[in-house]
DNA sequence: CTTTAATGTTAGACACTCTAACTTATATGT
DNA sequence: ACATATAAGTTAGAGTGTCTAACATTAAAG
């Protein structure tokens, strides 16, 4: 009994986990969850699996979430850091104020989708009460924010005004409905022979150098 | 017992059915799976409620469906149908060529999500395996072609050329986007004072009479 | 009017979510 | 250092849900 405790204590994490406390459950929880969704689609998922997959008893994610939502909505807040962190650096070697800053956020918001398509839709398709939760809603409008803030940009100002936040909304539904289309597989449907990029720019090209709308 | 069955044939259906056969369980749980898809979400469902809601013990359902996934999925064959037949309806009375058409389709589309949230929801955020099953398939493909046509037609032509299914493709993407941002509430976040209708127009506008692309 | 097929039922196996009560390790206070 | 409190696991089990098997009843067909 002691000594199994002394090779508990002393082994780091070789293969076997026979402990008690590991440590980082919640996170690899959280991983477990990440990839069940991407293998399986979010609506698939289950806790007990996402347990076998951590090694522990279905009963222990309750110590760290509340419920099987809780541990989806953690992945979904993931997706969304992880996909800010990429439009950041994605802009930021981009000269400001180019169109080319723009083009980056599409490319890199359909990429997110066409890489990570289970947690995308977990991010959005989802219905779930994900407006509840204040840090899913806060990553959601820092990204909107961002996107409109480069719109600014675009037009030579770095306040916001009430034209670039339209422009930035219809370049959001643009991307969202083509990155939703292409997981959709309604795209080889409409047997279409377009590389993304052109229409990436296309899109932007249509949106930011339009002419003021017509009233 | 041959006087309930005299009443059986001859009564449509008054209030209480205590017969066995129901001569119409599937169209029912259809309706109730629809319903409850609406009122709680295409993850809340479930077929026990939808038994409950229909009356009947929760194996009956398995004599109609494979499963519930299937179920799901004839309730949104259903809502594609229906947008269908709304798409068609709205675009006929309007003079053929004109841009009214293009954004009463526009119009049809992000409607039908406001108003049937849920099955919207069923039709394209669900992942599943949608793709796998003829009917869901040959309704989208229809719909697409629907659009297609259309933009060949505003371009003054009646067969669809590769420039046609690529506005396609692009309005389609936008109406689908504007349609999920609405769906998930980003749009108040944006705290955008725009309308529906302005948003349409621009759309179209800016797909069909937008610059040309630079290439 | 008998037989067959369609369409319902009950019973129950199995998976999943989550809670309660218990156990073990870790952290804290003196 | 040691005792104790707390954090983080465990097992057991209640409750719900999906789906199958075996049986029951009605409708349809010959």
């Amino acid at each position: 009994m002691s000594e199994t405790s002394w090779i508990m204590k002393n082994e780091p994490e070789p293969q076997k986990r026979a402990q008690y406390h590991h440590g980082d459950l919640k996170q690899q929880l959280i991983e477990a969850t990440r990839q069940l969704v991407e293998e399986k689609g979010p609506d698939h998922f289950s806790v007990s699996e996402a347990c076998r997959r951590a090694g522990v008893s279905t009963a222990a994610p309750y110590k760290h979430f509340k419920d099987k939502g809780e541990m989806l909505r953690a992945v979904a807040l993931g997706g969304m850091e992880r996909k800010m962190e990429q439009m950041l650096a994605a802009v930021e070697p981009l000269a400001p104020g180019s169109i080319d800053r723009i083009i980056a956020l599409g490319r890199v918001y359909v990429g997110f989708a066409i890489a990570e398509p289970g947690v995308f839709r977990l991010m959005f398709g989802l219905s779930e009460d994900h407006d509840e939760y204040e840090d899913l809603v806060k990553t959601g409008d820092t990204m909107a924010f961002s996107v409109q803030q480069e719109v600014a940009l675009y037009r030579g100002s770095d306040t916001v005004e009430e034209p670039d936040i339209r422009r930035a909304f219809l370049l959001w539904s643009f991307v969202h409905g083509v990155s939703f289309l292409l997981l959709d597989g309604k795209v080889t449907h409409m047997d279409m022979a377009f590389d993304l990029e052109s229409v990436l720019s296309e899109i932007a090209y249509r949106v930011m150098d339009g002419p003021d709308i017509p009233d």
